[in-house]
DNA sequence: CAACAATATTTGCTTAGGCAAATATTGTTG
DNA sequence: CAACAATATTTGCCTAAGCAAATATTGTTG
């Protein structure tokens, strides 16, 4: 089934370029509320896959992210270095280096949280809840076939 | 109307992530079918926004795709390079160059977006045509919305 | 077990994006 | 009309992202 046509087609209502603006947007929002707050959003992203327990390792994170392997490390020396983060070397597989949350971490993260959260809700206002729950759910499907679509294509190539 | 808790807040379902995610993963899928076509999935966009008259000139180009102006101005110098864009200064207003595809430029264009518009359909074969219209309306709601936000808190600074 | 493929992390290098200043031009206002 | 604000484009500088190679370790297979 084809639903876009080259003849026929318009950026406007395309999920490549819309899916573009929304995350340009979100995130130009995002950083100003998180101006001087010492953290950028895809650490605060991070931080909140390694609270949440989706993720343990930089190599989880990456997936977790489609997030560069290499600007994920040094993303992390940043937390490190500012005594949000704790790296330590894994006993049972000694390539992997566990990740965890400082105290100082855990605080940064609630505090700015709540700042992103209030955010959201403000955008969000005209949005009824069943609008926001159906987004949610589309934007969910949509990467999880692009997901499927990468998997599948990586399968063949090996 | 609060939509998101700070405590009960789970990033899988923030839409800061998810949009996040969907760009990520778009623009990933779309560089993969361009390359070796020579230009990238951003120059496609802003190739698309000039042949459907949605802009003529580079500030328009950088609004309407939230795009940074310098970087911008260096894209084009690129497809200027190529041979697949002319700038011509106005008349009318001296400040303002004027930006329009070459014929190169335009067979370009069809040649990839062919190829763009097939990977796009590919991916959506398990969206209904219900689901698909409702994302993409969602998605201009929510970039509308965040359009909203930012000429609001400008319109206050200035 | 030796050779080899696979995985996790890091590092170097290159490119693209973000930000502020510079330049040129136009519109506005006392 | 002179001074000043606003707009369009470009440039320089810095940071972040993308890619490939390097290193270390583990799992697999002849």
């Amino acid at each position: 089934m084809k639903y876009y046509d080259p003849k026929r087609f318009r950026s406007q209502d395309s999920l490549g370029y819309l899916s573009k603006m929304a995350h340009s947007l979100m995130h130009d929002c995002a950083d100003e509320i998180l101006a001087g707050h010492e953290i950028s959003f895809m650490q605060w992203i991070a931080m909140r896959k390694l609270r949440e327990g989706l993720a343990l390792t930089a190599s989880e994170l990456c997936r977790a992210m489609s997030h560069d392997n290499g600007a994920l490390t040094r993303m992390l020396d940043q937390l490190e270095a500012q005594g949000f983060l704790q790296r330590q070397r894994s006993e049972e597989d000694r390539r992997v280096v566990t990740l965890k949350l400082t105290a100082k971490g855990e605080r940064k993260l609630d505090e700015v949280t709540a700042l992103v959260v209030g955010r959201l809700n403000e955008v969000l206002e005209n949005f009824t809840r069943g609008e926001l729950d159906e987004l949610t759910r589309l934007l969910k499907k949509l990467i999880g076939s692009l997901q499927d679509w990468r998997a599948q294509r990586d399968g063949e190539a090996a």
